[in-house]
DNA sequence: CCACATTATCCGATATACGGATACACTGTT
DNA sequence: AACAGTGTATCCGTATATCGGATAATGTGG
């Protein structure tokens, strides 16, 4: 079941070399998502994927021609192109986390000042689907295109705090980047953090991401009871000074994920027991 | 100069056969391309882009295996994936005439009851690099992952007002879909439109990409005089009823995308003759 | 329950991509 | 200025990864 178990000769032939498929498609997918992480130069690109320079120049010409990556004016330093955007955006369109969500998202915008978001795993990094920010309060870096670890910041920590302890520990062994000097990076520090955040339903955090910035964020569920994604608050840290500010966002963040959660299925009472 | 003008021997090599070059790459690229537009199953993919079934599925397998496309439930379906949002996002962090604009934009967005947008041109459609909504007046299909074709909206029709002769005839001769019975389809009457748009400064248009809407549009220059992309305030019909509030709308917009313009370097003196 | 439509896998021939080597462009240095 | 040095573009024979017809498995509708 695991794989092809018929077999009926190849004995050594499938002993282990699992003939490499698609070979170029994989390995400039990897260079896509390597430029996209560090733009740069095409040396310093084989270098970090450790491909032949003859091979990289030829996929990086491929894609340069069709528009998935571009240059810097005429220099050397490649970045992803528009076409990566115009395909990528086509994800949204079709997530039906976010369209269940966005109504709630806007309106718990609306007034507010702080930057309302959606967000989503991918990988090792939470990444932003949706970002409203209101008027007059406009936040560095929350906006897309700008992702961060797991450990950093509220939106992260809830992700990563509803997963399965494995998933967890194996989030914990990779590298713990300190983003602020504010940054929790110990794991057993991390490990206490997850478990109180599972327990009392939200996240919040000060400073870890953005020196001047905070965060709330709140799980939401589908209906088979799994986290899908995240509502998270963004304001500038001074507010978080203000308990009764606080408590109010808090509770607004609370019922956004619940509604959203509810418009995707999901039922409170089956919940398993925190 | 065109393409290497060495071939010390291959004549008859080099006549017609250009050697066709990480074929598997290009494929998988189209792949994603063609689920950004129209997601589908796998022998609707196949048939619309005339690759054999087996190898179309090897294609699909490697990339839904890396995350770069999903299937929809457990149904057959395929859908553009989460990593391919993740990196298309990387474009936006990268994006000049974004980061040039954006403050401007928000400015502009503040106070009012419409959208704002930046738009650039990717083939025969807009796509959008910002959607700032005002809180209240949330419009469907105002956000990322909805593109237009240039000739609907005044987003594209300005894009295209502004490209040279011999790009509108291009994109005239493909085919015109009509959005909604007020989609102006009829090449000669395009024409006439885009002469007019590039002589005003300015595109507006009404019900023509959703019944309900309408929009205003102005090109962003850059250092060499081309446009490079165009700066849209989307707004309920009924606001375009009110002479006052277009007049103000206007006047805001050309700032703006003036603004944006000097901020890219732009000089005024030196635009061709309108 | 069967027929059809769609998806998954196998396998040998051959076109195709690999990568070492070579030639060219650019940038900053004595 | 001429050069050294680093980074980029291209060439070409060989090995091998990819293609696609055919076949098997699965799902779907009548």
């Amino acid at each position: 079941m695991t794989q092809g178990g018929k077999n009926t000769r190849g004995d050594r032939a499938a002993r282990q070399n699992k003939a490499p498929a698609l070979k170029g498609v994989r390995r400039s997918l990897q260079v896509l998502e390597y430029l996209a992480l560090n733009p740069g130069r095409a040396t310093d690109v084989a270098e970090g994927l450790n491909v032949s320079w003859a091979t990289l120049h030829r996929t990086l010409s491929e894609l340069e021609q069709g528009g998935f990556i571009a240059r810097e004016g005429d220099s050397n330093r490649y970045t992803i192109g528009p076409r990566m955007w115009f395909i990528g955006t086509a994800y949204l369109a079709e997530h039906k986390v976010l369209e269940a969500a966005r109504p709630y998202l806007d309106a718990a915008a609306e007034g507010g000042d702080y930057t309302v978001q959606l967000v989503e795993r991918s990988g090792r990094l939470a990444v932003t689907l949706y970002s409203y920010q209101t008027a007059g309060e406009v936040i560095t870096k929350s906006t897309y295109g700008y992702h961060f670890p797991l450990h950093c910041g509220s939106k992260g920590q809830v992700l990563l705090a509803y997963s399965t302890e494995q998933e967890i520990e194996e989030f914990l062994s990779g590298p713990l980047e300190a983003l602020t000097p504010e940054t929790v990076t110990q794991p057993k520090a991390l490990r206490k953090l997850l478990r109180d955040i599972k327990a009392q339903g939200y996240a919040r955090t000060v400073g870890d991401v953005q020196q001047f910035t905070g965060s709330l964020s709140a799980p939401v569920f589908d209906r088979g009871q799994a986290v899908i994604g995240a509502v998270c608050f963004i304001a500038q840290r001074s507010v978080f000074r203000d308990d009764a500010k606080v408590e109010a966002m808090l509770e607004t963040l609370l019922r956004t994920a619940q509604s959203a959660s509810l418009a995707l299925g999901w039922r409170p009472g089956a919940a398993p027991p925190a």
